[in-house]
DNA sequence: CTGAAAGCGCTTACAG
DNA sequence: CTGAAAGCGCTTACAG
C-alpha cells in the first residue's frame, strides 16, 4: 500500500502543503473554516498519517528518549522503566530500552547509536568506566540523567537512593532487636558502583555509631555464584555472625536459597534483612524484613529531570536522594524470641 | 555545540557529500585509497556522527521496532522483552517499549504513534478488542507479530505457549499423585484472552481424560483482589477440593498469600501447582511445582518472525506453539505422604 | 488567509 | 573514480 503524504492531502483538498501542515500543527489562527474542513475531510478520506520522522528531521526533536539499564530483568530496573514510560506517555514521548549488561563498551555503543537516532535525551544506570565519555556528553550539552549510580568527576543530574540511610535502617533494626554480630553480603569488589560502596560505608558507620567494632571477617563480597561457598565459610567461623544484611535483591535470593538448603532457622540461627523489597518478602517463611527503595518515584524523578533539561537547557545539575523505608516483618524478630 | 553534518565533512575533506555518503555506507568499490583516507580523517577530526533520522527518511527504515506489552512489570513480559532486545541488538535494531495496560484504546494510540514514527514493525500482546484495527494493519502489510495471545479473525504471525498442554501437565501431575478433587484459579471472565481460555479448556479436557467429572464449583474466575474471598468460599464447600491449579503467576501469588495467612498446609491440606515458573518457586516452603513457559525462546521467536517479514514481505502467516515444561518440586507431593 | 520556496541531513541514480 | 542534482516528507519564514 502506497503511503499517503502531505502532498497527497494537499492535492486532494486543493490547498498547498503549507496549509495542510498548519492544520496538522493546529495553527488555525488565520485559517478559514472552509479550508479547515476541506483539509480535515481530505485527511480522513485518505487515511493520512503524518510521517514523524520527516517532522523530526526538521524540528530536531524525535519525542523519543533512551533508557539504558544494566538488565531489564532486575526488578528495580523494571520498575524504574515503568515509571519513566508512564511519565513519557503523558508527554507523548516514547522510550527505547537498552540492556548494557554492565558492559561499558556496550553502553557506549548504545549511547552513540541513540544519539545518532537523535533521541532527545537519555536516562542511564552508568557503568563506572565511561567517565570521559560522559564528560563529552556534558560538553555537548546533551541531556542525560544518571540513576542509581554516580560517576565521580561527572556533574550530571542524578537520582539515587540514600544508600547510607538504607544500610543504617537495617543495622539499627538488628541492633534494636538485640543483634550485635552483624555481617553484610555485598556484590564483588571489582565494580565500584555507587550502591555497593555507599551501602557498605553506611553499614560500617552504623556499626560504629552503635558502638560495635566492625569485624572484617563479617564483610562478604561475593559474586552471585559464590554466595553458597562464602556463606559456608562465614558460618564456620569460630565466632559466626548472628545476623546478616543482604545489600540487594539478587544476593538476598542466593542467601535465602542457601539458608533453605541448609535448613538454617531464620531468625533464630541467622537474622536477615535485605535491601530492596522483593515481591516474595511477605510470602517467605518467615516473612522478610526489607529496606524498600521508592523505585517508581525515582524513575519519575529521573524523567522529570530530563524533561527539565529539555526546557531549560544547561542549568545547575543536582543529585536527588530518595529515602529508603524499612518494612518490618519476621526475619529479624527480637533475639531470643521464638516465633 | 553546533552539530556537524555530512556537508561539513565533505567540505573539510574537499570531496562531495556523495562521496562521504558512499564512505559511510561502506561502498568502497570505486573509491581511491586516498579519498578514503581523507574522508576517514575528516570524520574523526570533526567528530562527525551521521544523523540516522535523515537516513531513515530516505531509506524508509528506522531500524527500530515497537513492543507493546500489557505491563512491563509482569515477569513474563520482562523476559520476552529482554529476549527481543537481545535479538534486535545483534541486528543493530532498537526497541521502543510500551505498556498498554490491557487497554485497547491505549494500545491503538501506541500503534498509531509507532507507525507514525516509522517503526519497522511491532510485536504485541494484543488486547481482545482491536480486531478490525489489526485487520487494517494486515491489509497495509504492516509487519507485526502477536505474542502470548491470538485474535480470532486476524491471521497474523503469532507465538504462544501450548496452553492446553500446560494445564494438562499440571492436572496429570495432580492425578498421578493421587489428587482427584482439583480446582482451578483463573483470571476474571470478562476478558477473553487466549491463555485463560485455553488453559481452562485444557484443565477440563484433562480432567475428562482422567475420568474425573469437572465440578463447576471448583472453577474460580477471580480478579486478583478477590482471590482471598473466593478461596475462602471454595474451601468452605461441603466437599472442598484437595488441589488447585493457579493459571498464572499473579494469581499464584495471591493464592500463596492466602494460604500463608490461613496457615493452610501445602500440600497436605491443599496441593498447589502454578503456571509460570516464578522466581521464588524454589524458595517457598514447600517449594512450588510449576509449569514453566520458555519466555526467552518465545521472545526470540517473535523477533525472528518479525525480521522474516522484513525480508520476505507478506507470506503465509504462522502460529508457533511452545511446549511448557513441568518443574516438579514439593507443593504437589503424593497425597498422604508427609513431607 | 494561503502558497511558493528553501531547508532539515541524508541517499542514490546518473552523468562524466 | 567522483560530483551535481533530485528527492525522502515534513516545517517555516516570508511574500502577497
Amino acid at each position: 500500500m502506497k503511503k499517503v503524504t502531505i502532498t497527497d492531502v494537499a492535492t486532494y483538498a486543493g490547498v498547498s502543503k503549507s496549509t495542510v501542515s498548519q492544520f496538522l500543527n493546529q495553527r488555525f489562527d488565520y485559517m478559514s473554516v472552509e479550508t479547515k474542513e476541506r483539509v480535515d475531510a481530505a485527511i480522513k478520506e485518505l487515511g493520512y498519517q503524518p510521517n514523524i520522522i520527516a517532522r523530526s528531521l526538521k524540528q530536531r526533536s524525535t519525542k523519543t528518549i533512551g533508557v539504558i539499564v544494566a538488565n531489564i530483568l532486575h526488578d528495580f530496573s523494571t520498575r524504574v522503566i515503568r515509571a519513566i514510560e508512564d511519565y513519557c506517555h503523558t508527554e507523548d514521548y516514547h522510550v527505547i530500552v537498552c540492556n548494557a549488561d554492565d558492559n561499558s563498551e556496550k553502553e557506549k555503543r548504545y549511547i552513540d547509536m541513540l544519539r545518532a537516532k537523535q533521541v532527545d535525551g537519555i536516562i542511564l544506570f552508568p557503568t563506572s568506566k565511561n567517565k570521559t565519555f560522559y564528560q563529552d556528553l556534558m560538553k555537548d550539552e546533551y541531556p542525560f540523567v544518571f540513576i542509581d549510580r554516580l560517576v565521580p568527576g561527572v556533574e550530571a543530574d542524578a537520582v539515587l537512593l540514600n544508600n547510607h540511610q538504607a544500610a543504617q535502617l537495617a543495622v539499627d533494626q538488628f541492633v534494636a532487636n538485640g543483634y550485635q554480630k552483624i555481617a553484610v553480603l555485598a556484590p564483588p569488589l571489582f565494580d565500584p558502583i555507587t550502591p555497593r560502596l555507599e551501602r557498605i560505608e553506611g553499614y560500617q558507620q552504623s556499626l560504629e555509631k552503635n558502638h560495635i567494632r566492625p569485624n572484617p571477617l563479617y564483610a562478604i563480597n561475593s559474586a552471585l555464584e559464590k554466595v553458597e561457598e562464602q556463606m559456608k565459610k562465614l558460618l564456620l567461623l569460630s565466632d559466626p555472625p548472628e545476623a546478616i544484611l543482604a545489600l540487594n535483591d539478587r544476593l538476598l535470593y542466593q542467601l535465602l536459597q542457601y539458608v533453605k538448603d541448609q535448613q538454617i532457622q531464620v531468625p533464630q540461627q541467622l537474622a536477615i534483612i535485605g535491601i530492596d523489597d522483593v515481591t516474595f518478602a511477605s510470602l517467605y517463611t518467615p516473612s522478610l524484613t526489607t529496606v524498600a527503595q521508592p523505585a517508581f518515584d525515582m524513575g519519575k524523578k529521573a524523567a522529570e529531570l530530563l524533561f527539565k533539561q529539555f526546557d531549560n537547557g544547561a542549568s545547575k545539575k543536582q543529585v536527588y536522594r530518595f529515602a529508603p523505608e524499612i518494612i518490618i516483618r519476621e526475619s529479624c524478630e527480637r533475639k531470643g524470641n521464638e516465633i
